[in-house]
DNA sequence: GGTTTGTTTGACAATTTTTGTCAAAGATAA
DNA sequence: TTATCTTTGACAAAAATTGTCAAACAAACC
């Protein structure tokens, strides 16, 4: 399974471009970049939509990624992280429904 | 849709119990306890486990309605957080998965 | 070999967020 | 009122996040 890293490390070759000219159009340091593309830093928001931006990548897409990316990420050592994944769907449902 | 504190504070009155005795058994101000069943702190793991023994709450069940709440919490914002989370659950299935 | 260019890593500082403490205010029952 | 319990807000301590920098590493080239 493709990690949100590998996604944005693959891409930005693609087009051939070099991690510090990614980066500045973030507005951070390359090092960073280099750690979101290695997947030992997570990106901001603000990363996310840069980079759907300069790589071209759907930003609906890119930012499902990165959300159940850190979800995963959270809850991945517990044993009932299935389940509780399951309820708080049931729970963003009800917010939303409440927000209309 | 019950929340986590509504279920803490209903079993804690249920058994008769003060904040103060309970928070003690959580080894915490009653004041973070108080704000825990209002909603207004997120609780530890620890502490859910101390609350799941003193206030005889099935642990597990527990774990799942404080994960779920953490989870609806933090991208209940987002458009997109339906699909998200399911993109995290098959995530998650992945990771366990591979961890066998 | 060495040089250049790009990437990765680790130590550290700055910032933000989380967590805990305390005292005072509010609520309720006697 | 008085006593007890709960709630709130200001603040401090601790932890996690985020950014900066320099050095190490890797690959391509002379």
């Amino acid at each position: 399974m493709e990690t949100l890293g590998q996604i944005l490390k693959t891409k930005r070759e693609t087009k051939g471009l070099l991690l510090r000219q990614v980066a500045a159009y973030l507005d951070v340091d390359q090092a960073i970049l280099s750690k979101i593309e290695k997947g030992n830093r997570k990106p901001t928001k603000d990363n996310i939509y840069k980079l759907s931006e300069i790589l071209e990548i759907d930003k609906e897409n890119l930012m499902i990624q990165f959300l159940s990316e850190k979800i995963a990420y959270e809850i991945a050592g517990e044993d009932c992280a299935s389940q509780a994944l399951k309820v708080a769907e049931k729970k963003v449902k009800f917010i939303q429904a409440n927000n209309k």
